[in-house]
DNA sequence: AGTCTCCTCGTAACCGATTACAAATGTGAA
DNA sequence: TTCACATTTGTAATCGGTTACGAGGAGACT
């Protein structure tokens, strides 16, 4: 069984290649029988373009860079999906993703036909070299510069893991934040205030304790919550690493949960599903994926434009209802 | 400027395309006079060949299938820096990577040229699979079939870990475990006890405690180990993360690395280059690079091989020699 | 000198698509 | 009937590479 191509589609339909590629385009000047008659080869077969060659006939670039903090890449659970995300959705539109480091940078000056950056901080000067190349790119996270960007909807989500202990009935909501420099952690933060607000709870400052994105910070966190005998019910964390931290040091503390304290995430990664963290689930293969499509917008000339996804709150067993009107008993070990 | 292509770099080089082409693919029969000629020409340009088209003139071949378990692929740290690895390798001799998906392995029917395989458990039906298929493929981690595998040397760099410690004068040493199922863990656990062993310290069953790869895990098992007033000096992680867990509960019940307990890792991962970790280095690069030429060399019908790395021991700040004979004094706050 | 290698390199076909252009067909008006 | 024009389709060049094949030249040998 050979491969399916553009001329196998045509001697089958008995039309010409030409034909075919412009039923496949939906290019006007092609009658409406063929049409069918094509699609319906087509159909049959399971013919599909290669992108490759589809991409070399249009005559475009299409190497897209991928242009990432080497921490970033080097880092978290985060860039692999992530990254698998845009592969997949570039690929199919035939272009080729390749890893553009931030220490060999000569390899910009390759020119690719287009680039996405993540982990981009303010005094970054990859997003200017870019412009003044004329290479088309989107960020991941958002810009205050008139760029295309992808970002999720950090104050929302962390908004709404804060609405779902509120309806729980919870009233004492702590906080743990992300690291200081990050515009995630202060969107998040923002969020939790934002909960607070509509619900007409106040915003005490000394329900917000820092954390630095991984777990180890997430149990010290809560460490220093118990050893300040301070009364709460419910901990929203900045991410899900924190949170299953938190989770990890009240249970040592012979606290559990969600019956005595309830526990929010932000992110689902993998570990959160493990243990069934409720969270705020960042739909990663989404934001490849709109990444993916506002810069093939970009590469077509068509204006810049932006995206902010929303979260989808993931309600787990690690969240329930306030079992006594009174704050849970904390009994330090 | 327009763009750069093969047939300019011949007319620049005054050869023709057929005479780059066989210098960037390092085939044979090119006088090195011409050879230097057309890679200085290539340099200056900056060339870089067209993905698409030249897959579309290999003919699909030249493609390699990236198998492996979504959950490793969605999971930690090392998955990103190991795909980053293999597709260096692999893009600089001609070949493009691409992920195959466990989910929709619809994928496999296009068969690739060859293929990696990442995080295969025992029962895994994929390497039987692709023989069947015909399709030549290296694993990632050992195996015990008659297939081309790249591993690390789990026990060496554990026995190393250890050995150093014992230098050190070190000689209540603990060790943390990784996840039961994995072979790596039960290779380092071999380590550690050969690495006693070969000091001539007993084999005591009560100075191991199960870890599981998290950082968490390496917090609660040196909680554990602090509670049942144990005498050690030292602890050897089966990973970093762990090793980072276990330095935060010495640190959070008083007790200073390296001064009080030296701590030793495996893997070296960025965040033990932060923490300053002392560990036994996976040579990621390396292993990429092995099972691309592994790969490469089964492609071209040449027979099974494989390969074990040696871990490198990366001395940092976590270790330090016993300050006095006498092990650490156990002050639990 | 003639012939037989071997080495090196140019030529041209090819991969699988797109698209400009031309050809074929049909329709209506003069 | 013939011509102008629109609609639909086929033809062939093209994108940027790879590679089978063959040509040319330089020794080596008879």
């Amino acid at each position: 069984m050979s491969k399916i191509t553009i001329a196998r589609v045509a001697s089958e339909a008995g039309v010409s290649k030409g034909t075919v590629s412009r039923v496949l385009n939906a290019r006007s000047g092609v009658n409406e029988e063929t049409r069918v008659l094509v699609q319906n080869v087509v159909a049959r077969l399971g013919y599909v373009p290669d992108p490759g060659a589809r991409q070399l006939a249009r005559r475009g670039r299409h190497v897209i860079g991928l242009m990432l903090d080497d921490d970033l890449r080097r880092g978290g659970t985060y860039y692999g999906i992530l990254r698998d995300a845009l592969e997949d959705c570039l690929s199919s539109e035939g272009y080729h993703t390749q890893v553009i480091s931030t220490e060999r940078d000569d390899a910009i000056f390759t020119s690719p036909g287009g680039a996405i950056l993540l982990g981009v901080h303010l005094d970054d000067p990859r997003p200017a070299q870019l412009e003044e190349r004329g290479v088309p790119f989107v960020m991941i996270g958002r810009s205050l510069h008139n760029t295309a960007w992808v970002d999720v909807d950090n104050l929302g989500g962390l908004r709404d893991a804060v609405r779902h202990l509120v309806t729980l009935g919870h009233k004492r909501i702590l906080h743990i934040t992300g690291a200081h420099t990050g515009q995630a952690s202060v969107q998040r933060l923002e969020g939790y205030l934002t909960g607070l607000r509509e619900a007409g709870l106040p915003e005490d400052a000394s329900l917000i304790f820092d954390g630095d994105f991984t777990a180890i910070g997430g149990y010290r966190a809560v460490r220093r919550v118990l050893s300040s005998n301070l009364e709460f019910t419910a901990i929203a964390a900045a991410s899900d690493e924190m949170a299953h931290g938190a989770v990890s040091a009240l249970e040592d503390a012979g606290l559990r949960v969600p019956w005595d304290v309830s526990v929010t995430g932000f992110d689902d990664i993998p570990l959160a599903q493990r243990h069934s963290l409720t969270t705020a689930r960042q739909p990663i293969m989404e934001i490849g994926a709109a990444a993916a499509e506002l810069l093939l917008e970009r590469m077509a000339g068509k204006p810049v434009r932006s995206r902010l996804l929303p979260t989808t709150l993931m309600v787990r067993s690690s969240s329930a209802a306030l079992l006594s009107p009174t704050s849970a008993t904390i009994h330090q070990r």
